[in-house]
DNA sequence: CACAAGAGTGAGTGATCAATCACTCTCGAC
DNA sequence: GTCGAGAGTGATTGATCACTCACTCTTGTG
């Protein structure tokens, strides 16, 4: 096979993808729910072996939500660069718009939204506020918009969380119409 | 003892005790990881007893939250005749406030996101929606407000759910206060 | 008193799961 | 070739928990 192609062992290459095992399957079934077997399945190697990656369920559970935000700000990243011009307005339209593209498969807003309910664990808490941070500091400097405006940007993130966890978004009656309403849907 | 004081059955009259146990119980772990046995605890039965009295602890999480929902639409419908004037707006912002009130102790806020979580649970997710339909139907019957104004007063109360779970109005960074701006906080 | 019906429980049971341990296998360096 | 280090696993273990069952205790009624 090919030299070691670089300095990293198997076992530190292995990470970042049994992470996104943990990722998909976490989002899945939330914190409590989910086996660690589960994320070894769905990863392809042994239980055991995740514990020999990972000293804990709660740290894999910490590295896959680090994986998450990451992501969301590589995406909303990647859609203020594309914005029809660079005026804040504009700049955090484009940003909702390409959330709204990240999150049309579920998984990143629900093991957010899992995060939230299982953030009475200390390391996971933290993990959620580090996050919440980078997204909430990357909206509002990458778009200059102020405080009022970056607010309401991150609270229809939330009432976006909701309609999807809830499926709100199937429901055909007025209420759930009035919630939907202008918020982009998965699928 | 006195005669059964009317025609309930004490198991009747005792459902919405162990109910309003489970609602403190849920609050504080979630679905997954709050045990049948803690519930039974605070309410001082055993843990068979629940059983009698729920058939399961899917059932028992859903009556829960339906006390959870009507506690709130109980919430919204005083500060409602409580407001300054009966304008849609100064409606809207008497039912923020006492929402605001009601979830000071986090616990109805906090059995909420664990409902959101574990809305893939079919009754879970079902209970949730017939919440939601329940607080945004009264929210703007009761109010008059147009539907964007509703859809906002949502929004911002699923952003304090975030800011109360992930304990963000205890972090001083500018990020956290930017979130926190002008949503009153627990305690 | 007798007894029926409901209130309430103690002691399980079977399943599940995080975490551990003792192992085997592969492969590159000398 | 042999040695050692790291990759990877099967078999367990000890704890937990939803749920059941057989049982006792109380109390109101005829």
């Amino acid at each position: 096979m090919a030299e070691r192609s670089s300095i990293l062992s198997t076992a530190e290459i292995r990470k970042p993808v049994v992470a996104a095992s943990a990722v998909r399957e976490f989002a899945r079934g939330g914190y409590h729910s989910t086996t660690i077997a589960a994320v070894a399945n769905e990863a392809g190697i042994s239980p055991a072996y995740v514990f020999k990656l990972f000293p804990s369920k709660e740290k894999l559970f910490v590295v896959a939500l680090e994986a998450c935000f990451a992501q969301v700000v590589e995406a909303l990243s990647a859609g203020a660069d594309a914005a029809v011009d660079q005026s804040p307005e504009a700049v955090l339209d484009a940003m909702g718009a390409a959330y709204s593209d990240l999150i049309r498969d579920r998984t990143l807003l629900m093991l957010q939204v899992h995060a939230q309910s299982a953030a009475e664990i200390p390391e996971i808490g933290q993990a959620l506020r580090n996050g919440l941070a980078k997204v909430t500091a990357f909206a509002q400097g990458r778009s200059g918009a102020d405080d009022e405006a970056v607010q309401h940007f991150i609270a229809y993130g939330q009432l976006c969380h909701l309609i999807v966890t809830a499926r709100i978004d199937e429901v055909p009656e007025s209420w759930a119409r009035l919630l939907s309403a202008g918020i982009r849907h998965p699928e």
